[in-house]
DNA sequence: ATAATATGCAACCATTTAGTTGCATAAAAA
DNA sequence: TTTTTATGCAACTAAATGGTTGCATATTAT
């Protein structure tokens, strides 16, 4: 389930900060959107990779350095798997209502 | 941040499993929520302390057995948040948009 | 009364995770 | 050309996680 993958990524504070930082649209690279973490660089670097291999993030080179993106599309899933569980929900509650109001 | 917590019990197929049978609304005891997850009863029951522990899932002791149930309302805090990342995105692209048309 | 059922608590183990440090390298700036 | 900057790769460690087993107990069914 790819969801699960979504959501284990998202489940991280200096993870969520990022996407954070990054849904703000302006310009990243690996340096500046890992900056202040309060860890090492290469702990930094490790949590970017997770959310890279969630699809979560994009990374294209540019020369020296690497230029950081979000992939929103991603979020949609997770969205879509939230928004699905709260529907199932209502109708239980719905159903519920119509058993009561049946009596 | 909560919502950390959150994702990160979300991260996790036995417990998604757990989550997607409580979302249906019938009634669940510890038991029968976790059943035939191709675990042993007490890594079930470790998962499940994780859901109530992020405040997902709510027991009930009743006699012998223990109602599970869903609290619906902890799942808006997480829809609340990739809406907002989402929001924030879409304004990053409007935002462009506009600089284009202003050419 | 006895047996079966639904649960809890605790100890333990293997694997994964989050983090580190050290070293290497290519690109850009001085 | 020398130095600085942005990055990568790999080895290592401590702690958390996911899982197990064993034993105990209260409630319900026979």
């Amino acid at each position: 389930m790819a969801v699960v993958e979504l959501f284990r990524a998202l489940g991280d504070p200096n993870r969520l900060e990022i996407i954070k930082r990054l849904s703000t649209g302006k310009p990243y690279t690996i340096n500046t959107v890992t900056s202040g973490l309060d860890i090492s660089r290469q702990g930094a670097r490790k949590h970017l990779q997770i959310l890279v291999d969630s699809r979560l993030v994009m990374l294209e080179t540019k020369g020296r350095d690497t230029r950081v993106s979000l992939n929103q599309k991603r979020f949609d899933e997770g969205k879509a798997f939230i928004l699905d569980i709260e529907r199932r929900w209502d109708q239980r509650l719905e159903a519920l209502r119509s058993v009561v109001e049946s009596d």
